[in-house]
DNA sequence: CTTGACAATGGACACTTGTTCACCTAAACA
DNA sequence: TGTTTAGGTGAACAAGTGTCCATTGTCAAG
């Protein structure tokens, strides 16, 4: 991809205590609340006199990859689990294979609009085996076309996609004239972000005006 | 006002299309994002031209008790799941055991410091013995202490505690001069609410001040 | 015909909340 | 000794966001 590390230097572990005890209350927050905290309510919490003080952590937080934000946005965290199955119903004598839901081919439109109800199956993963990282959130499509033929992925394969906002190089699902097909997402420092099919027969550009991505391919499964 | 009874006109399910396509959009916002959208997101998802639509459609979804938000909270809903049994009829064909994280006892202190890696064990828990709704922020708390035996409970059972605001009437987990206790939360109209122990050697009225309720007993566990 | 529930527009207001700038303290380090 | 990093104060700004008012229209029930 590129010589100069892109994100993997943090050790993404250590944790000062302060940090800790900040994503501890963020965490326990949500569990049981159901929302999020707000900036302001973090400072209570540790009785801080300034926001800042919070500021402080939570960019700490996120530059050690164990928490995303998103920026301006109220109440709005994501934890970054280091692949720990702690938290949810996974009981411990679980195996490694979770199920999700398969919420309809790959040019269905927009997942927004399908409801978790309308499922169209579900799909057994091995996660050991397909490098899934359990999470709910995650959904599964079944791809149409031939869009993404030069990076193996073929018609009738199942790609689970985990939304969240994609990095360079990421593989997407992504919406382009009413029609969602999966591509590469490319950007390269300042320059606006393209999409590039892995097709030689596709044009390699796309417009990317109204471009909405829908989540990043993080596994693909082939019944054979 | 209203001549009849207090709350429960409202059959509950009864919603119009529209509102059925806010809820749904709301809670599959959530299930991908993993939190909640803002009043113009949604307005944005549905096109409108004016903020005040969602408003009405969220003002009679509160109405029919199907969510819940926090009043000025940006991003802060909360969703009654109707699949959700409540304490009274019990699914006939589950035996569905769940378990959940027991905090500590009930005069541990808040709940909100208790890590839920701090738990001190686990319970495994019946839902359709105990009518317990499975859902996720719930744990338990062991009694200490005689203030409810007069509602069947007592020292050494289990409270299993769903954390969310209490009706009149509801048993819950609150805090009163330090100490957490079990008590009857009564509220009437729109008098102050004060709390009421279920033993008829103790004070029926307590200190409003500061009060914290930790959340409802749903169910009780009694190792026998 | 009137009433009321439902649905939506348009504009405005004010609180909530994320963000930033300047500045400070203490410990670790080379 | 100077520098860096973690942690924090204080004040202010601006965008995000919930809320409210007045108004319009539709449609079924009384």
């Amino acid at each position: 991809m590129d010589t100069c590390s892109p994100k993997q230097v943090n050790t993404m572990k250590d944790l000062t205590t302060r940090q800790q005890e900040i994503l501890t209350f963020i965490e326990h927050y949500e569990w049981r609340n159901g929302y999020w905290p707000s900036i302001r309510e973090i400072q209570e919490r540790f009785n801080f006199k300034s926001t800042n003080a919070v500021m402080g952590h939570l960019r700490a937080l996120e530059r050690k990859e164990v928490i995303e934000r998103i920026p301006g946005q109220a109440r709005t965290f994501r934890i970054n689990h280091p692949d720990a199955p702690e938290m949810n119903e996974i009981p411990e004598d679980a195996t490694e294979v979770v199920d999700i839901p398969v919420m309809g081919d790959i040019a269905a439109g927009y997942p927004d609009r399908v409801e978790p109800a309308g499922e169209i199956g579900r799909l057994q993963v091995d996660i050991a085996n397909a490098g899934y990282s359990s999470r709910r959130r995650s959904f599964a499509l079944q791809v149409r076309g031939d869009s993404m033929v030069d990076a193996e992925i073929y018609e009738g394969d199942m790609v689970i996609i985990e939304p969240r906002d994609p990095y360079d190089g990421d593989i997407v699902a992504a919406l382009i004239d009413g029609e969602t097909t999966l591509k590469r997402y490319m950007k390269k420092g300042n320059e606006p972000p393209y999409l590039k099919a892995e097709n030689k027969f596709y044009p390699e550009l796309y417009p990317i005006n109204e471009l909405t991505v829908q989540g990043v391919a993080k596994a693909v499964v082939r019944s054979l």
